[in-house]
DNA sequence: GTATACTGTTTACGAGATATACACTTTCGT
DNA sequence: ACGAAAGTGTATATCTCGTAAACAGTATAC
């Protein structure tokens, strides 16, 4: 008898997904017969995850990836497809992150913020994170959870489906964007606390020597002034700066709310 | 005599930089000697964009660079002493842009606009831009163009230094996340007419079946109406969602600028 | 007019992703 | 129970890339 000819539509739409979103969901059969795999995707994906973590997204190769496990390079392509895959569940797997319990209806402010700072603490664990090149919409379980969580915050507010995903686009883009700013800080941060810190903060005399007042009106005195490579030394002027620009973006948010209300 | 010992403090201050950096600041001291190069750096760096514009920065190889040019690939390695110098070189290439004039005081919002505008414009151009991995502040001649301009849009309004850093930070930043998503939604529509769009609108009918209600609250709806994967097929929803967000960005903005004033 | 500082080229190496072929192992259908 | 099928980890090999090193030729400075 012919089995071959069941509907399952499901499984049919299943295959426009790229190999490692399918991986990520868990929708792989599971190989009946031959010997049991010794290692697991979880196992390959957690030993990447702990790699780039420690070293960055570059060292992350195929062949560390599999000797930090005591196997060989092939051996790991008996669980993915490519190298890209992995990336896809490495991504997803840090983003398994617990929401935090839901505020009161007027605290809606406060809970974006949440999602904001729970974003850029996913992103500073995981510093790679930014690298891995954005494919498309997040289409991964624990990538969507966030999404989920995102919308979530706006649940008390009289928003359409769209305004809500834009609001999300707003808010997730801002941590990303956000992330790679504190990600190039910490990274300068540890590169210059071994190398040559006396050379001048950084860039910053370079810069006085480059940024003329007639190419540059605007942004001279700032250079000269030191105020663009943030030679003050603030307590802590990336976070203040983070703080700032989502306090404008949540103002935003809430005047147009505020504007729809009235309707 | 030893002419060795000249001060020449702007070269010292210089010697902090990448050469990358250096390279695009022109400031490197011209041979007298030997041959007159073939090459020069603006005719590899074109070279170079025309191809990341064409096939992606994937593409760009140091060996199909020089092919392009006619000559080997070692060749480049006599203008630039690396890779990454190129990547840098192509990125401030393409920020040259024209500024648009200034407008009348009262216009600052459009002006931002203009400026978010034009980044993308640029982005949407030179697609592989956005892939090219941050490594920090500006500091290229042709990127600091386009900071000093941010900086312009607020010249008339009473912010302090580092009010306007944030600011132009905040609307770049936005720019680059939305030049992200119109990347991938221009690569989604060259792919999709391409290959199959008979298999459901994307990832829509596959999502359709992951995301059940009880794991994603927030986001099933969404999903099942299409509004999460855009399926309503309207004129120009990300256009729509960037026009969005961007007002809600100025508007908290001028909430601050106006804050100040009161003072 | 020769030493010097260049030029573009050739060759070589090492890393990295992955295709292929192999020998072994488990399970299914009979 | 037994052979075929499906699956496992491995060894080997290919291809692409960035770039170091050595080389032969050429233009300029003294």
């Amino acid at each position: 008898m012919s089995n071959t000819e069941k509907p399952d539509l499901e499984h049919e739409a299943l295959q426009s997904l790229p190999n490692g979103v399918l991986l990520s969901w868990g929708k792989v059969k599971q190989p009946k017969r031959g010997p049991k795999g010794e290692l697991s995707i979880p196992q390959i994906v957690e030993a990447a995850v702990k790699i780039a973590d420690r070293d960055g997204l570059a060292a992350v190769s195929m062949n560390r990836v599999a000797q930090s496990l005591g196997f060989t390079t092939m051996s790991l392509y008996r669980y993915i497809t490519s190298k890209e895959d992995l990336l896809v569940l490495m991504q997803d797997a840090v983003c398994a992150v617990e929401p935090p319990a839901e505020r009161p209806e007027s605290q809606w402010r406060e809970e974006m913020k949440d999602y904001v700072w729970l974003s850029l603490q996913m992103i500073r664990k995981h510093p790679w994170y930014v690298d891995v090149p954005i494919t498309g919409v997040p289409v991964t379980p624990n990538n969507l959870l966030f999404v989920d969580w995102g919308i979530r915050t706006m649940r008390n507010l009289e928003l359409n489906d769209y305004e809500k995903i834009s609001f999300v686009l707003l808010l997730s883009g801002y941590a990303r964007h956000y992330g790679i700013l504190l990600r190039d800080m910490d990274r300068a941060i540890g590169n210059g606390a071994t190398e040559d810190s006396f050379s001048g903060r950084g860039y910053t005399e370079a810069l006085k020597h480059l940024v003329r007042q007639e190419d540059y009106p605007n942004l001279y005195p700032m250079v000269q002034s030191g105020v663009y490579t943030e030679e003050g030394g603030e307590p802590n002027p990336i976070g203040d700066d983070l703080e700032f620009g989502l306090n404008r973006i949540l103002d935003g948010i809430e005047m147009y709310v505020e504007s729809k209300k009235g309707k």
